[in-house]
DNA sequence: GCCAACGTTGGC
DNA sequence: GCCAACGTTGGC
């Protein structure tokens, strides 16, 4: 029997000062959680919508050449943030408590660096990925959703196998 | 460094 | 509930 695979696709930013995609691969495993995000829409999308298996496409935002630069997979879905608990956090959030912890946030782990990062000319010339969320002009949200074919078309223009298939 | 776009806050 | 002010994001 074949089950109808229903996996998501997702595009998460992080600032590669903060958090790159080498320090994704070098953390323990290659997991690391993605905690940090302060953000209700970006929230929902941590806590509701990602499950384990989902592909992430890694983009390092707020340099010369903000790009995607990797590929990761979900492995744990949406659970609380506990750096929202912790005053020395960085993002502590003192309206956060363990009974309503009010930011999620789930675990990645690393695939693969893309050959090449793909930036925002190279996206902007792409029929199908030059309608990615992240291409909106004004668009801030850190975790977002991707299409198949979006995922697919940044397979094929890194010339890489689906590690997700 | 600039600045447009966005989300949040808080006075009313 | 409106909306101006503010702080932040992030491309350029």
């Amino acid at each position: 029997m074949t089950e109808t695979k229903t996996r998501n696709y997702w595009l998460m930013k992080s600032e590669p000062k903060a958090f790159s995609i080498e320090d994704l691969k070098n953390s323990e495993n290659s997991t690391a959680c993605w905690d940090g995000v302060r953000n209700y829409q970006a929230r929902n999308f941590l806590r509701d919508e990602i499950k384990a298996g989902d592909g992430v496409l890694f983009y390092h935002s707020n340099i010369a050449k903000p790009a995607i630069v990797g590929l990761a997979e979900v492995v744990r879905e949406g659970y609380p943030d506990h750096t929202a608990l912790d005053p020395d956090s960085d993002h502590y959030d003192p309206k956060a408590t363990k009974d309503n912890p009010r930011w999620y946030m789930v675990d990645i782990r690393f695939l693969a660096r893309l050959p090449e990062p793909i930036d925002r000319k190279a996206m902007a010339a792409d029929p199908v990925l030059s309608g990615m969320e992240v291409m909106k002009k004004g668009s801030r949200l850190s975790v977002q959703p991707v299409t198949p074919q979006q995922w697919q078309a940044v397979l094929k223009y890194a010339g890489m196998a689906d590690p997700l298939r």
